[in-house]
DNA sequence: AAATATATTTAGGAATGGCTAAAAAATAAT
DNA sequence: ATTATTTTTTAGCCATTCCTAAATATATTT
């Protein structure tokens, strides 16, 4: 087994880097540029050249000149870490303290980055364990595991089929603020009532007893997962 | 009505040094020197000096060089702020997180410096407005004020007299362990059964079912609102 | 009142994380 | 293949928050 406890520490801003990079990288498969890095952080290229340097040296990417990051194993996981404390703090908040779907991203920014393993242990048993952040994004294990489900677009599902909502793609305030008030949220139960041919609205049955029209490009935003 | 919405934000270490000088200076009576303060945050008198130049260019204390600090009506509203977060989030890990009284204090820390009114207002209301501490502590309410309980200690109580623990003035982690042990907890009802003349010991009631002897030193520790 | 001791401040430096401007490398276009 | 464009890096600077060492002010002794 190997022995590597003796992990340097990131800091705050290590972490966020890191957890930019993850996603740019797609989760580690594509190699990422400072330009992008940069444009994420809304930070100049310059600061990103220093700090990609430094997060090299800690081994927590792959740093070659002019060629761009790759995130590393060790990366991967931390970078998972930060992001599975990120979610269970956005539970937290909409489930206990009844905070809106577009207001928790800014204060999980913060909490994220409070150092207690013992904390996020508790939060996570105290929360029930739960699999999925209030957007739908699946929240990884103490290990870094994320069980993906699989997900469709609710514009491509066919008539009577059946599902239940798990995330949207754009989560933009106006986007679900626009949910709340149709009643479509997150774990809603929906049925496909009817498909207009001519412009791709649907018609769709939530949770057995509301009645709802909604145009294609909204049925593109919603991710259901089919039953 | 004067308009003083234009706070110049605390950065985090702003923050510390000043519930430090609020705490050492006992809620702004006294005035503080430079040294005590460096003991108190665990850092060097040159760094004291530096960090209450600029704590006095923010108004929050009064510094006349060579002569300690004290602090402003403004920084006492502020340092009530980061006291209030602080024990609210130490009753949050107690109470919903099952944290051990001695395990709190770190975490919160960290916590306490969240930046965001909403969380603290909804968290104050998820905990049930909570006036107290886990410690005993009163918790100030927004705008600052504190409803302090007259309270004595366990070793001056007589014979018979009832209460309830509602505070340690030790608060080290061997001493509230021990009192875990011994079953009195914070909020614990009690009643004195007897006092040992001779070295000042207590035979005390708790929760009206179990008797505990406790010397004279360990009781002094123990902070009883009467009843 | 002078000498000594203590407390406090200043000076100068390090690390972090940001910036601008200029140089250098890689990529695209002719 | 050479020029032009874009991307990335370097160099140098600023603010924060800490440090050590040295200077200076205040307090205490004698």
């Amino acid at each position: 087994m190997p022995y590597n406890d003796l992990k340097m520490e990131l800091t705050t801003a290590e972490e966020n880097y890191l957890k930019a990079i993850y996603h740019l990288s797609d989760g580690g498969k594509k190699s990422v540029s400072t330009n992008d890095i940069a444009a994420e952080m809304k930070t100049k290229p310059a600061s990103v050249s220093d700090m990609i340097r430094k997060l090299g040296e800690k081994e927590v990417i792959q740093y070659r000149k002019y060629y761009g990051v790759n995130i590393t194993e060790d990366g991967k996981r931390r970078a998972l870490q930060t992001i599975r404390k990120h979610r269970l703090w956005e539970v937290f908040l909409v489930e206990k303290l009844q905070f809106a779907w577009d207001e928790v991203h800014e204060v999980a920014e913060e909490l994220e980055h409070i150092q207690s393993p013992l904390l996020i242990q508790r939060l996570d048993a105290y929360l029930n364990f739960p699999k999925f952040d209030p957007h739908g994004d699946p929240i990884p294990d103490e290990f870094g595991d994320v069980r993906a489900r699989p997900r469709v677009a609710l514009n491509e599902m066919e008539i009577d089929q059946t599902g239940q909502i798990v995330a949207v793609k754009d989560s933009s305030a106006a986007f679900l603020r626009y949910l709340d008030k149709v009643g479509a949220y997150i774990g809603a139960r929906i049925k496909v009532l009817d498909k207009v041919e001519f412009d791709g609205s649907l018609e769709i049955l939530v949770d057995q007893k509301k009645t709802l029209f909604m145009s294609k490009d909204v049925a593109g935003n919603i991710l259901v997962l089919q039953s």
